[in-house]
DNA sequence: TTTAGCACTCTCTTTCCCCGAGTGCTAAAG
DNA sequence: CTTTAGCACTCGGGGAAAGAGAGTGCTAAA
């Protein structure tokens, strides 16, 4: 059943003083601010019918009304203005990735910090490979008395290496050999592909190996593996702390704990489909401890066949709107980024994603 | 003034009980439990002495007594019995680290994890190089129609690589002739003697070379800095808020927010000369944030011209017996890992350094 | 359909009071 | 001189009681 424009407008009006204040919002506050011209009784008919279709909840009989996880799913979904950042915030946001991503490796950080300090609550970053990694070349190289350098490119074309001590300095024709024989017989294999018989295979085509090719093959395995699911990044997990919803001490540590382990962070709500944004809103997550918690993440791609989540986590109470626009600007000053291209206008406004999908309206 | 045996006895019955319990020791509590054979009012007399001097603090008048930074030192220094880490931990510790020691790039991360787990304290582990490194070595591979491979074997012998987009596919024999010309002249440089001067002379020694040196001497010199200066990893922050002195949402807010700033973290104390771990007690500490907090770190050899720190902050209140023996446990274990050796016995027990330093007893 | 009025409910804060733990002091005992 | 028993005193913590305030739901009138 859909609700009146009347009805939309009130519980806008909740859900907007309610994000700002964290206080229960009554009747009376809505009618002299909300501009509706009408009595605060009026409102307290429509809270109560609001109420009773679930959209707004009461924490005791004798307090202001707060949003369901059902209200802010209509907000954000139909009600909510969508939020363009600021020129400063852009500005930042261009800062601090233009002079890091010439790194890779301690990107994922820096893109989890910048994401917290901006949104004020704690943000995770990971990236993992969109489709299966092979490793497209090998060399090696030889190094006096102690051994050789693997040096690996793969599919995505990161580059890999590994000192191999061997304990004698091997002969260049016979690394040559090695490599031409790697580069033949494991190139383009994906993890799973990676067979011990294949391997040894290969073992056997070569000989006077010392072993070497098993260390090589276990060692591009390991890398496949590592690059498929990197790990996840925490920060600003402290930031939590500053939110009422989170002054309960055993609330706060709980959710520190989880935030914490990383495999719990890979089970995290990731956008579906083609859509670039997704916010989930405490029970519509799976996690227990998120049932009272709100996530939004954001999908970017991170070039050569990787791909990357952004994500904020934070109580149900927050400002989805921008929050939202500014995960959905770093992703697509990343996505900008990593394919050479130059900072992204800050718009078109994304499609968001999430349960009972509604049509947006764009303002 | 030294303190007679019994009113050592005293302290050390206090501090333990206070370690324990985080509650205020009372002398009847001393009295029934310490086995000195003295009389609560006995233990009162001693008691106040005790805080005259400065070595316990009094909450409130009618409430028991609480070390203070002064007698939590002579704890530490003279009156605390060295633990050693049970056999279960000792295996956790091989467990956990042996695997992981592979690989050296998520080790740092780990070795916090781990230590954090174990202590229950947030712990922070950084590693940095010993001395100014250099490279040790340059090696250019090609790479179809998009530039080369960079790779750089420090002189600690890690191995560094960048792919270089170009653009074009440079000759074989370019990169040969490059690669020669970089070894003999920018090999062995520390990061304060790659000189802008120094580059452009190498680029001048070397026809068509398409800037590649340059890009190469950036990278080289951006890898310098960034190995002498790891970054720092801070683990298990929540844990703090297991801590009864930090159910204090402001401080524990505060503290949390401290410890997610790699740059203050790099500010934390150090071991000094010799010896391998150092406990800093509240006051000690330089930071305003930790006045009324511990450290305790320690350091170890990461092999290769590297050193280690691993670190855990804590309220004053802590163990610093059995934290000191797991930190040093830890310490020493990466240390034998890291120079190819067995794990360590559990033992010999380490020397402590800090303030007003003065001769362990070792029990 | 909207509004004014009003009794009612419930939480939050403040105040007050009592309880208990622990102290410091004094005076007696070893 | 040191140790101990006894005792009055102090102070924080916890719980009950009371009051204030915000907001509701309902009824009746506009």
């Amino acid at each position: 059943m859909e609700l009146t424009d009347r009805k939309k407008k009130i519980l806008r009006a909740v859900v907007e003083s309610y994000i700002e204040t964290a206080e229960p919002v009554g009747s009376k506050a809505i009618a002299s601010t909300a501009g509706l011209g009408l009595s605060s009784a009026t409102i307290r008919n429509e809270l109560a019918d609001l109420t009773e279709e679930g959209y707004l909840e009461q924490p005791h009989t004798s307090a202001g009304r707060i949003p369901s996880a059902k209200g802010y799913r209509l907000y954000v979904n139909e009600l909510m203005e969508r939020h363009r950042i600021s020129a400063e915030e852009a500005e930042e946001i261009n800062a601090s990735l233009k002079q890091r991503l010439q790194r890779l490796d301690g990107l994922i950080s820096d893109v989890g910090k910048l994401t917290s300090r901006l949104t004020n609550f704690p943000a995770y970053a990971m990236a993992s490979a969109a489709s299966p990694l092979t490793v497209k070349r090998f060399e090696l190289l030889p190094v006096e008395d102690s051994g050789l350098i693997l040096v690996m490119m793969l599919s995505n074309n990161a580059v890999k290496n590994k000192l191999v001590k061997l304990g004698f300095s091997p002969a260049p024709d016979l690394l040559a050999k090695l490599s031409t024989v790697l580069n033949a017989s494991l190139t383009g294999l994906t993890e799973t592909e990676f067979t011990p018989e294949k391997i040894e295979a290969t073992e056997r085509s070569v000989a006077g190996e010392n072993g070497i090719v098993s260390v090589v093959a276990g060692f591009a395995l390991e890398e496949l593996i590592k690059a498929r699911d990197s790990e996840a990044y925490v920060a600003g997990a402290g930031k939590l702390l500053g939110q009422p919803e989170y002054q309960d001490l055993g609330k706060a540590h709980r959710m520190l704990e989880y935030l914490s382990d990383s495999r719990e962070l890979k089970q995290l709500p990731q956008p579906e489909g083609d859509s670039k944004i997704k916010i989930t809103i405490g029970p519509e997550n799976l996690a227990e401890e998120l049932k009272d918690s709100s996530v939004i993440v954001a999908r970017y791609d991170a070039g050569d066949n990787m791909q990357g989540l952004i994500g904020v986590v934070g109580p149900t109470r927050m400002d989805y709107s921008s929050v939202a626009a500014q995960l959905s600007y770093i992703a697509d000053t990343l996505s900008n980024l990593s394919r050479g291209g130059a900072m992204p206008l800050p718009g078109p406004l994304p499609r968001l994603t999430g349960e009972n999908e509604g049509d947006p309206t764009e303002k």
